[in-house]
RNA sequence: CGGGGCGUAGCGCAGCCCGGUAGCGCGCCUGCUUUGGGAGCAGGAUGCCGGAGGUUCGAAUCCUCUCGCCCCGACCA
């Protein structure tokens, strides 16, 4: 391809809506364009990169059997109605109506469409398994769409799901899956994690996420090095260090308008981790009291897994529930349904006294009060790792895949049964397995780039070489840049050649920033010792070839790079 | 949905407080020179000042409403 003849429109300035580095990048390059909010446009060398990372989703989906279909994005309500999420889903769902007035969604995920497919044709269990996957357009109606294209509102999906007659089909389906995401995720060059995840609004009771270390992420996973405990903060456990025993009697302290942990603590000059947080939330089963240590913070997600949604209580329903003031709320003698946390399993603590302007100095767990103990506390740096018990890292990470064991959530209302070897009637038990390209470009530019642009990782690259014939008016600079660009184009190799009457200057700038892995340079000074030279963008390490040799040297250097 | 910021030339911004002919840099077009890390000189084009109302002799500027975009938070199969 020829630089003049394809559309890439560098840009010297960084458009100002720009925060996070792939955003940035992708504009500048000329990779992508914004359209509105959440929605983006694929220039051809954003396009190309999208295409080059479906690729290797088709081969290593082909790899495990599964069979590539295509589905409508346009549904019809009554499917989803079936299986509840019609109202389950708010706003998020794109919703219209058709001509006669019927209530119709735009796909947001495809579980139901598909599952609609296997209840009609699959019928025995000689049938099965199956795993059927698209890629396809998902539209969701994002309450805020950020950062370029690691969050929009239409995205391009991979999307699969599988049907299979027990649990340990099921379990064969999911390993698949998981070993050709680990499969395709290092094609891509990418550094990542699979961690244990929350299954969410998909349902279902396992799932892991595939997770892209990156500060531009919006989770963040739990990591031990030492024995590979990884998980979404959101589901991850830790073990915080404990304090020492400070052999306090429990006494009342004054501790006069000091409310919050912080001011307390202060207030007595003794460590935060001695104190328990009592926070009373609302639920619909009426109120709940919460206890945490001091030093930790309460993770929503693990008290909605237990108590369902809730609300923080006001000041007057903690008054007239607990009959104390926000404040001073200890975890003693209260009648609601108490929670706490396990780090307060063990020790000795100090909490509100139940009245205003005290505290309470010795309280001892199961002794001076009674909870349920959860896992509700959010693990933090300085916390040890539930398994072996070294200290845990917290890493931002952009979640780049995931994957469901979905079980008979959706074959169930969806009536999507076989007959199995006895004639009995079975739900298909089914997983759902999704990857986004766009993200997996938006990490690898993340992952890879320097001051002056982007590094690609050679397997999703827009091409994996550049020619830059320094000064096209030189003929004999552009026979052998024709010469070179056919031969390589001979060998397979995807070639751009920036023939445009450029000074160098630009044409290098242009080049870095692109961020082709393999440049080759055509110069007049090189040229007249016969030689090329063969420039590795990630190190921008140049080597001077003799002419016959460029060829092998490029296969050469393909082969080194990652 | 809560909080904050911003909409003026293709991009980045000034002008607004204090109303009076819409500017700067980069880019773009033409010509000449230049050609190993975003060239130099000369000439040129480009604006519904986000939109709608209002105040005023007069509005980019003041007032009201509205739309859009970005960031933080909530939310996120």
């Amino acid at each position: 391809m020829l630089f003049s003849k394809m559309f890439i429109p560098t840009l010297r300035g960084i458009p100002s809506e720009a925060e996070a580095v792939s955003h940035k990048l992708m504009l500048r390059a000329g990779y992508v364009r914004q359209l509105a909010a959440g929605l983006y446009i694929f220039l051809p060398l954003g396009w190309r990169v999208l295409n080059r990372i479906n690729r290797i989703l088709k081969e290593e989906m082909e790899a495990i059997g599964a069979q590539e279909i295509s589905m409508p994005i346009l549904h019809p309500a009554e499917i989803w109605q079936k299986t509840g999420r019609w109202h389950e889903i708010k706003e998020e769902m794109f919703r219209l109506k058709d001509r006669t007035d019927r209530d119709m969604c735009l796909g947001m995920t495809h579980e139901e469409i598909m599952t609609w497919l296997a209840s009609k044709e699959i019928r025995s269990y000689r049938d099965l398994p199956q795993i059927w996957y698209q890629i396809q357009t998902k539209l969701r109606d994002e309450a805020r769409p950020k950062s370029g294209i690691l969050r929009t509102r239409e995205f391009i999906m991979k999307d699969s799901y599988s049907f299979d007659i027990d649990e340990d089909g099921l379990e064969k389906s999911y390993n698949l899956h998981a070993e050709a995401y680990h499969k395709i995720f290092k094609r891509c060059g990418l550094r990542f994690y699979q961690v244990e995840s929350d299954p969410g609004m998909m349902g279902g009771a396992f799932a892991h996420e595939f997770m892209a270390p990156s500060p531009a992420g919006e989770d963040e996973i739990v990591l031990c090095d030492k024995c590979g405990y990884t998980a979404n903060v959101e589901v991850a456990r830790s073990v915080s260090p404990m304090s020492s025993d400070m052999g306090w009697e429990y006494e009342e302290v004054h501790t006069p308008q000091k409310r919050t942990v912080a001011e307390v603590s202060g207030f007595l000059n003794i460590e935060p981790a001695y104190f328990i947080k009592s926070l009373l939330f609302m639920a619909a089963e009426g109120p709940v009291l919460v206890l945490i240590r001091g030093d930790q913070e309460l993770h929503e997600k693990k008290l909605i897994r237990i108590i369902g949604p809730f609300r923080t209580a006001l000041k007057e329903e903690v008054l007239s529930i607990l009959g104390v003031e926000a404040g001073f709320i200890g975890p003693m003698e209260h009648k609601v349904r108490i929670l706490a946390d396990q780090s307060i399993k063990k020790g000795i603590y100090i909490s509100g006294a139940n009245k205003s302007d005290f505290h309470v100095k010795g309280i001892k767990p199961d002794i001076h009060f009674k909870a349920e103990w959860h896992d509700l506390h959010t693990a933090k740096e300085g916390d040890a790792c539930p398994e072996c018990n070294t200290l845990i890292k917290i890493e931002k990470s952009i979640e780049i895949g995931n994957i469901f064991k979905l079980g008979i959530k959706y074959s169930t209302p969806l009536n999507a049964v076989f007959l199995d070897k006895d004639g009995q009637e079975k739900p298909l038990i089914m997983g759902s397995y999704g990857i986004g390209p766009a993200r997996i470009a938006a990490a690898a530019v993340e992952q890879n780039n320097d001051k002056d642009g982007i590094i690609w990782p050679k397997n999703i690259a827009p091409f994996d070489v550049e020619i830059i014939p320094l000064n096209i008016n030189d003929q004999r600079t552009m026979d052998i840049s024709e010469l070179i660009y056919a031969n390589l184009k001979n060998n397979g190799i995807e070639v751009l050649m920036d023939d445009r009457d450029e000074r160098p200057g630009v044409k290098f700038k242009d080049a870095d920033l692109i961020g082709i892995p393999i440049h080759i340079i055509i110069g007049e000074k090189a040229l007249k010792d016969g030689l090329v030279e063969v420039k590795k963008r990630h190190i921008k390490e140049i080597r001077k070839i003799p002419l016959e040799d460029v060829i092998k040297e490029t296969f050469a250097v393909m082969n080194e790079i990652e």
